[in-house]
DNA sequence: CCTGAAAGCTTGTGCCT
DNA sequence: AGGCACAAGCTTTCAGG
């Protein structure tokens, strides 16, 4: 593995998951380096992969979405609940696990009717538990490099 | 709610869900509108609350993570589960959730022994169950509005 | 990694529909 | 109200050191 994280590329990793829209100028700013420089980091950044792009973080609520599941799913088909996911935009994320169920799916719903339409289809896959979401915390929060971590 | 996006809007927030660091010109290039059109306009949305921020989409393999887990917790108090989880980054999302379990934990970790410490931690605040994460999908894909959906 | 210059981008004002 | 045109000031992106 290449990834050899400076301290350069860590505060610009770190700047930027706070606002992905800062010009390469205003980082090189914030940490004394010119724009060059930063714009080449960035760059290499991304080729080596330890960057794989740039996302707007959008507020569901005002998207028209009033509410969140997560759905633990036993199916008989993997590649049925994929191309089932693939085909609904109001899923956020499909996690396989190990376990005893098979995947954990994360939705975004507009009603108790939307719910229950997307329990209806997942019936037809297989089983599911169903667990509405009452808040959330640090979905967005900036990461930082494993070696950053203490596990005491 | 005062949120009305027109299909302007629904083709900015497209553009940049898939590359929020396009200009404002190239995002007008490819919707045919002039750069100040579309800097009001995402001006708009950023102050209306639709557009939350801007993020990078980091790779956790090269930020050192081998694996991810989920862990369905519940606990005597929540509120030494967040202020846990929020000297903990490697804790990517706490979802608090209606069922059997109070909260769904999604973090990142670098080896067997870094979930081991994790675990014992939470053994402190209450029960656990682990579920590895095997793959993951649609984590970054482009949200629709609600509106777009149609739950047959 | 820095400087410096050319090309391109952002952002303000003013006008038009 | 919202878009367009233009211009001043920044930013990006090269080159060369």
């Amino acid at each position: 593995m290449n990834f050899e994280l400076d301290a350069y590329d860590r505060k610009i990793l770190a700047l930027m998951q706070e606002d992905a829209r800062l010009s390469y100028s205003e980082l090189g700013r914030r940490i004394h380096l010119t724009s060059p420089a930063v714009a080449e980091r960035i760059r290499r950044l991304e080729e080596q992969g330890v960057i794989r792009g740039y996302g707007v973080q959008l507020n569901l609520r005002k998207l028209g979405y009033s509410f969140e599941a997560l759905i633990q799913v036993t199916v008989r088909s993997h590649a049925e609940l994929d191309s089932w996911a693939e085909s609904h935009p109001e899923v956020l994320a499909v996690h396989a696990t190990t376990g005893t169920y098979c995947a954990l799916l994360h939705v975004a719903l507009c009603s108790p009717e939307h719910l229950q339409a997307i329990l209806k289809a997942l019936g037809e896959l297989g089983t599911s538990t169903t667990s509405v979401v009452l808040s959330s915390q640090h979905e967005t929060r900036p990461r930082l490099p494993a070696d950053q971590i203490r596990y005491e």
